[in-house]
DNA sequence: CGATAATCGAGACGGTACGTCGTGTCTTATC
DNA sequence: GATAAGACACGACGTACCGTCTCGATTATCG
């Protein structure tokens, strides 16, 4: 079930390859799957902005549901994330390989809005990120609620709403 | 290393007991875990009402993110939480045994207010509460920044002002 | 495989009876088994007597054989002198339950002819029996080689040769 | 009591050897004691020929009464033959690699003896075997009688008697 | 004839050993 | 000289039975 189900004896095995070449280059059955899992994950990041806060935050929240809920290589993050509770060293392997860049990619429209004058200059930028991103992980990983388009709609309009003000 | 360092031969050695007792009870070394949790983990949750929105939610906050992160059964939940990332029958269970109910105690704040009328009937709560909590259990389960008090005003503050529209 | 796979439980089970029933009456595996095998193994044991050794002597040994090798009584004696190399209480039970009485059986033609004049008075019958029914047992427990009515033949012709000088 | 005692969990601990290296090389716990025995238990089987018959017969007959008797690898035998009461697989194993050697030592004086001329080259030499043997192992597996020199000098003289003939 | 035991089935219990699987290390034989 | 193949010591797995121990339910005995 899940990442005990996937042996390093089967790795080696369907590479047609000893058990010591893997040993050789990775330090555990989490740091293979980090390896292969973060060229492609990366890759898939968007580092687009069309001058349009709403629409850049709504185009960015629905990549990141897709990737989480659609794709591959979502799939072994929400994996690795999981082991990750039980494993500090791995959590932070995963933040220093991964989560930096992803989270650069969550923060670029808040940037970009700032740079602009859309947003005010000492705007806390992590912490509304982590209040547009937080709802979705929460529905992935916890709820399991789905990650309608209606959801990211209110959280964009949410937070809009909120710097009206 | 977490969840697989906890053998089934040593819960049922601490126990005074035989494996097959164990085996007798529950169908996995997740399920006595879930049992064990979720009594002293229900007992946590605070239904408190002052009548006060804001400090209503910035208590509710504030007691999650201690159970979160100082509670030996936070800790437990996030270990359960991790392992259901790559078995969904667990994930399901959960949700039934425990995060059902946090949910409630969750909304608690949201529907009193609407019952006050300090907020609209046809307020959407769960996406409401999704983007109240959602934040928090990020910063738990990924990018581990910490649960800071600012942090917590930051996302009550932002959704008090998204209403005031 | 033999008396191992011959459990406790399964005997319980069978009778429809609980273990403890078992256990109130039998201290053990081999006692239930000595128990529903000594009844009909004895009364298969003949005392006919005919008044001509030689005859007496083929018939006994031949209905010996048949009693080893094709009844299963003597299936169960196999298993029970199998267990009891390893179990030298259950070697004395076997002996006092059942070997004594076959023994006794097997004494009876020289015994009777010893009676009859037949044999002299010194005789050694113990020494006799054992080279006429040894051979017959050492084919069964160990050599596997077949009882045949030449085999039976030979050892009674050797017999009487021997006592003829 | 005897082979269920010794578990093989114990003989690998005792071995300083994982369990699984026991199962690699062998199927059961029976033919690790058959391997082990093996070896040693042949090498005290005795080609000696003095071209006195009766001599032949009365050594060999009393080291084959030592060796179940009072070996440790004659315990071991009886402990095989018993479970291959059982276990015919087991038997069958037993021939092949110990019985059929030991026979060759059992049929060498007989064989001897007729080169020499001293028996009928007709000699039955199984059915005779099996009958000097055959109530030494009797009394062993059987009937626990011991095995005195009183006893084994019947055996032979009984032969002798009979062929005189 | 109804209360009171004794006996029984059922099966949970603390244990022990089973045979299997995967770990991470070490060795061999091949290319 | 690196590598596939896989043996090795180790330890946890989940299962099967062991022999002991409660449990009700069902009999049988006596008041």
């Amino acid at each position: 079930m899940g990442l005990q189900a996937l042996t390093i004896e089967a790795i080696a095995a369907r590479a047609g390859v000893g058990k010591q070449t893997i040993y050789r280059w990775w330090a555990s059955k989490t740091d293979v799957l980090l390896d292969a899992f973060v060229d492609d994950a990366l890759s898939g990041i968007d580092p687009q902005d069309s001058g349009n806060l709403e629409k850049d935050l709504r185009r960015h929240l629905t990549n990141l549901s897709k990737f989480l809920t659609q794709s591959d290589a979502g799939a072994v993050f929400k994996a690795l994330i999981g082991q990750a509770q039980n494993d500090p060293q791995l959590a932070e392997k995963i933040r220093v390989r991964f989560t930096a860049s992803q989270r650069q990619a969550d923060c670029l429209p808040i940037v970009k809005a700032i740079e602009r004058g859309d947003l005010p200059r000492k705007t806390d930028v992590d912490a509304i990120v982590d209040s547009l991103v937080g709802p979705i992980y929460y529905r992935v990983l916890v709820s399991g609620a789905p990650l309608t388009p209606a959801f990211i709609k209110s959280i964009v309009e949410h937070f809009l709403a909120s710097i009206k003000t």
